[in-house]
RNA sequence: GCGCCCGUAGCUCAAUUGGAUAGAGCAUUGGUCUUCGGAACCAAGGGUUGUGGGUUCAAAUCCCUCCGGGCGUACCA
């Protein structure tokens, strides 16, 4: 079913005859708002009121709402029936997607995230990018595109040299069972400090490179050593991936791409170096160094060629940190020169996490934090509230929840920001209670659940009847979900729907307040129920959208 | 030096891309309810959107000047 803005925006436009610009309204101005028609007016030279009466004129919407009306500068404003509102909640009710329309032309979208490094414990820093690029996947895919999700790890590059020989004479086998990441942290950082091993290390790279079988069966251990780690977290967070094409999967491509390059004139040599410049600045994109290594400009086009090939996208999404914009920027700016198409390309990126000072997030000890252990004290910091509010839940049921909650505050604290600027990660802030939290949501949904439990068999599929204005202000923001998730995809800003969905809990706690349910008569009282029915629903699917589990008690 | 991101209530953040009187939570103050989970709801105060100009019917948003912060800026990623 289409969305109600959908049909609006529609109509609008075929009398006006350019975009309609609607957008949800001011409520004391109605329910949808045009404001297009002031652009055209201009555009056309008319009184921008003039042209609103003859548009409204025009359209045909007896069905939908009440007569619009022109206000200030122009805008043409329109207010909904509630016989309309009620016919599209009882359809929205009975679709399984809560009328929430499939797009008419899905896309192929690749969606780069996460992207840690091998050997190298996962940090704070890599969740933003991760939990970012999964919720765009799971929001893309859930509006009918096609999504591959593709983890590009760092799995080649010179520390590769200090690592073997790390490995192969100071390796301590308990620790590397024990703590696999732990343990080739510790290497790199002894053999780092070691100046006189700098050459040694250096000839374990040159051999790895030049395909020495030990070498590479250390290297491959390595990498696999450390993806099982990655996977606990990705576990954790509910994160998965179609691909993960580390870096050294394109390594055979790198010669022939900087060949190419070189041969369509777009890298020349400077200092010894092979580079891609830029009218207008001063830095180039190096694809080649002087000592003949390649660099990461150059895997990346070489990943942008393949992902091309391989899968003909329409979109490409590169989520990072906020650091990486100049290199992104120069990478697309040579893809255009270099492809005769390229697909759209975005740089997702984002601000960094700060501590309570405002400083980057560090351990006491100035240590990065962990990843892993962030989400541990996350859970138990959970459970102590859980335990606190709700002793008599059985251990098991509270560790559960716990984990529901723990990681869905962390998650949510995240991809409520405006992902752009830095944020500063805040424990009490996040599990709070009240406000815009995780928590909050999760706690909101478990109170539509207790209706159902009391209120035994609510399967059926009553026809919605809205008689109270808080019945009809949560029916109407309903029918608003669709356009939210394609806002989100369309700009990449999760926040939006956590906005919507902090609206969604705020609007089912006015109704709940003031409208009984399961005391109400029939048919209120069904009508009621698939009210609360839709809303838990769509509850579930938008944090679900994020990443973030529900449960059904807490 | 140059470039990018930013500056909004005491604090943490919104504002659907130029739309009407800039909104939430926390904190502060006051209120509701014999309540389907009070882990709730309602209300009040709190703002020259860093500064000064410009563009237009309309600017937190676009352009320019300063001030302040963060991050980049030739062979790490």
């Amino acid at each position: 079913m289409p969305s109600v803005s959908q049909i609006l925006s529609d109509t609008v436009e075929r009398a006006l005859g350019a975009p309609a610009l609607l957008r949800a309204a001011d409520p004391k101005f109605g329910d949808y708002q045009a404001n297009g028609i002031m652009t055209v007016a201009k555009a056309r030279n008319e009184n921008p009121r003039a042209l609103a009466e003859k548009i409204i004129q025009q359209l045909d919407v007896t069905g939908i709402c009440e007569p619009p009306t022109i206000a200030g500068p122009g805008f043409i404003n329109f207010k909904l029936k509630p016989v309309f509102v009620a016919a599209q909640i009882t359809g929205a009710s009975r679709d399984e997607r809560h009328g929430v329309p499939v797009v008419a032309k899905p896309k192929t979208i690749v969606i780069d995230f996460s992207s840690p490094n091998v050997a190298k414990p996962m940090h704070v820093g890599h969740i933003r990018s991760t939990i970012l690029g999964d919720t765009l996947a799971r929001i893309g895919k859930f509006l009918g595109h096609r999504v591959i999700t593709d983890n590009h790890i760092g799995d080649w590059g010179t520390q590769f040299g200090m690592l073997i020989i790390g490995w192969k004479q100071y390796r301590n086998d308990a620790a590397l069972a024990a703590d696999p990441i732990g343990e080739l942290e510790r290497l790199y950082k002894f053999i780092n400090d070691k100046p006189e091993l700098r050459d040694a290390a250096k000839a374990e790279l040159v051999k790895l490179q030049q395909g020495d079988a030990e070498n590479l069966a250390i290297w491959q251990k390595i990498i696999e050593l450390s993806k099982q780690e990655f996977e606990k977290i990705y576990r954790r967070l509910g994160v998965s991936f179609d691909h993960t094409f580390g870096e050294s999967f394109y390594n055979p491509m790198l010669p022939a791409v900087v060949a190419d390059l070189r041969h369509c004139g777009l890298a020349t040599e400077s200092d010894g170096a092979f580079c891609i410049f830029f009218p207008g600045q001063d830095s180039p994109l190096i694809v080649q160094k002087a000592d003949g290594a390649f660099l990461y400009g150059t895997t990346d086009l070489a990943t942008l060629k393949y992902r091309i090939t391989e899968w003909q996208p329409d979109e490409i999404v590169y989520v990072t940190d906020a650091r990486q914009q100049l290199h992104f920027k120069q990478v697309f700016a040579a893809a255009a020169k270099w492809f005769p198409a390229v697909p759209d390309l975005r740089h997702v990126f984002s601000g960094s996490i700060l501590g309570e000072d405002g400083k980057p997030l560090k351990t006491r000890s100035g240590q990065n934090v962990k990843l892993g252990e962030l989400l541990d004290e996350a859970e138990e910091r959970a459970l102590a509230v859980v335990a606190e509010k709700n002793p008599e839940l059985p251990e098991d049921v509270r560790r559960q929840i716990a984990r529901a909650v723990g990681i869905g505050a962390v998650k949510y604290a995240d991809l409520s920001q405006n992902r752009t600027t830095d944020y500063i990660f805040s424990w009490d802030k996040m599990l709070a209670m009240n406000g815009n939290t995780a928590p909050y949501l999760q706690y909101a949904y478990v109170r539509v659940q207790s209706i159902f439990r009391k209120a035994g068999d609510t399967t059926g599929a009553a026809p919605v009847t809205l008689e109270h204005p808080t019945e009809l202000d949560l029916a109407k923001h309903i029918l608003r979900f669709s356009d939210t998730l394609e806002a989100v995809l369309a700009d990449d800003k999760p926040n939006w729907l956590t906005g919507y969905l902090y609206e969604l809990a705020g609007k089912f706690s006015v109704f709940y307040a003031n409208c009984p349910v399961i005391q109400s008569v029939e048919p209120t009282r069904s009508s009621r129920l698939v009210l609360c029915r839709l809303t838990a629903d769509i509850m579930k699917r938008g944090l679900n959208l994020l990443g973030i589990d529900v449960i059904e008690q807490m």
